[in-house]
DNA sequence: AATAACCGTTGATAAATATCAACGGTTTCC
DNA sequence: GGAAACCGTTGATATTTATCAACGGTTATT
C-alpha cells in the first residue's frame, strides 16, 4: 500500500529514501478506504488531513445558492487531495471532497505533514515540488479561463489531460471547465467534424 | 530600501532574522527601478528572476491571437512579481510582466531564492507562507471563476481587493476578471442603485 | 498651449452560453 | 428482472456577455 507513496517520492525528490524515513512514513500514514460517494470532507468541517490517492479517484465541489455543483478539482492516482485553504488557515471549509470511485488513501494530518517535511528530507522535496506543479497548474487554469471560449478551454484541458476525459463523466468536466453539461455536448458535436 | 523586506519577513516568520542573515540579504536582493510601462520579463524570454515590490504597481498578462491582454495577476507593495513556471521550468515565458507604475523592486534570481531559503531559516518560512497563501488565493479566484456570474465575481474581487480597485483603472480589473470594460461598466451602473 | 493618448460610458447589435424540458440508452440497485 | 438513477443529447428559448462604434472628459507629451 505504501509502496505507490514511495515511488512517487523517488520520482519527485534527488534525495534518498532510508529505510528509517519508510518506516516512519509508514507509521504515519494511514490507509483508509472510501465507497463511492463517499465523503473525505465535508463543506463547513475543517479539513485537517490531506490524502495521497493509491487507486480511485475524487473530486473537490463547491455548491451555490441553487444547489448547483461546481467542481473545483479532480483527483486520481498519485494526487493529494485535501482542502489547503481550511488545513492551513483552520477555517470551515467552502468545499466537499469525496469519491467518485471507491478509492484507497493514504491519510495525514497537517500537522504530521509538517513534521515528515521536517524528518524526511526527501518528502520536504517532494512537497515543494508538488506545490509548485499545483500552483502553475493552477495559473494555467486561470489563464485558460479567463482567455479563452468554453470551446478552446475545452480543447487545452482534453490535451493537456486525457486521463480525465477518459475517467470521468461529461458534466463532471463541464462543471470543471465552467460550462454546462448542455454546452460541453454541443462543444463536442461541433468539434466532431 | 531592503527595510521593506526584512519588515516583510518578520511579519510571516516567526524564526528570527540575525544580523547576518540581513547582511546576506541585502547583499544578494538588486535594487531594480523601473519606470512606467517598462518590461520585467517579456514574454518568450526565461524569467530567472522575482522581483518583490518596495514601492509600485505591476502586471502580468497575456497577449492572445487578436492581440488582446488578458490580466492574470496585478501586484503592489510586498508582493512577489515573477512567472514561477518560467522560472521552475526553465521554459520561455508565455506572459508579460511590466510596471503599470514607476516601480521599486529587490531583485533575485530563483537560484538565490533558493539558497537563501537554505540559509535563512526565517526566509524560508515567510517563502513557504507566501506560497501557500498564493496558492489558496488562485484556488479561490478559480472557484470564483467557474461558479459565478460576471457580476459577482466583481462583487466578491472588489470586497476581497479594495487596494487593487483604487489602484488600478477599470479596463484592467475587467480584464482581470475576464470580461471586457464595457461589460463591467454596466455591472457598476447597475449596483450602483 | 496644442495634440495625442488614455479612460470610462453608452447605444445598437451579434454571438456565446444558460435554462428548461423531453427522450432514449445505460447502469445500478433491490 | 424491473424500477430507479444516471448520462448524454437535442430543440426551443432566454439571458448574459462580447463586439463595434462613437463621445466627452481627463491626463500625458511635446
Amino acid at each position: 500500500m505504501h509502496e505507490a507513496l514511495f515511488t512517487y517520492i523517488h520520482q519527485h525528490a534527488t534525495l534518498p529514501l532510508t529505510a528509517e524515513h519508510k518506516a516512519l512514513i509508514e507509521a504515519t500514514f494511514q490507509p483508509k478506504r472510501l465507497r463511492k460517494k463517499q465523503y473525505f470532507l465535508q463543506e463547513g468541517d475543517i479539513g485537517k488531513q490531506a490524502g495521497f490517492i493509491v487507486k480511485g479517484a475524487m473530486r473537490q465541489y463547491s455548491v451555490d445558492d441553487k444547489g448547483v455543483e461546481h467542481i473545483v478539482n479532480l483527483f486520481i492516482e498519485n494526487w493529494w487531495a485535501s482542502d489547503r485553504e481550511s488545513a492551513t488557515m483552520h477555517t470551515p471549509s467552502r468545499y466537499n471532497i469525496d469519491a467518485w470511485e471507491d478509492t484507497d488513501l493514504l491519510v495525514v494530518t497537517r500537522a504530521e505533514m509538517l513534521e515528515l517535511m521536517e524528518k524526511i528530507p526527501a518528502f520536504g522535496q517532494t512537497t515543494r515540488v508538488m506545490d509548485e506543479r499545483n500552483f502553475i497548474a493552477s495559473q494555467r487554469r486561470l489563464n485558460s479561463t479567463i482567455s479563452n471560449a468554453a470551446e478552446k478551454r475545452y480543447e487545452e484541458f482534453a490535451e493537456n489531460h486525457p486521463q480525465f476525459i477518459e475517467r470521468f463523466p461529461q458534466h463532471l468536466i463541464a462543471s470543471f471547465l465552467g460550462i454546462t453539461k448542455e454546452t460541453l455536448s454541443r462543444i463536442r458535436k461541433q468539434a466532431m467534424r
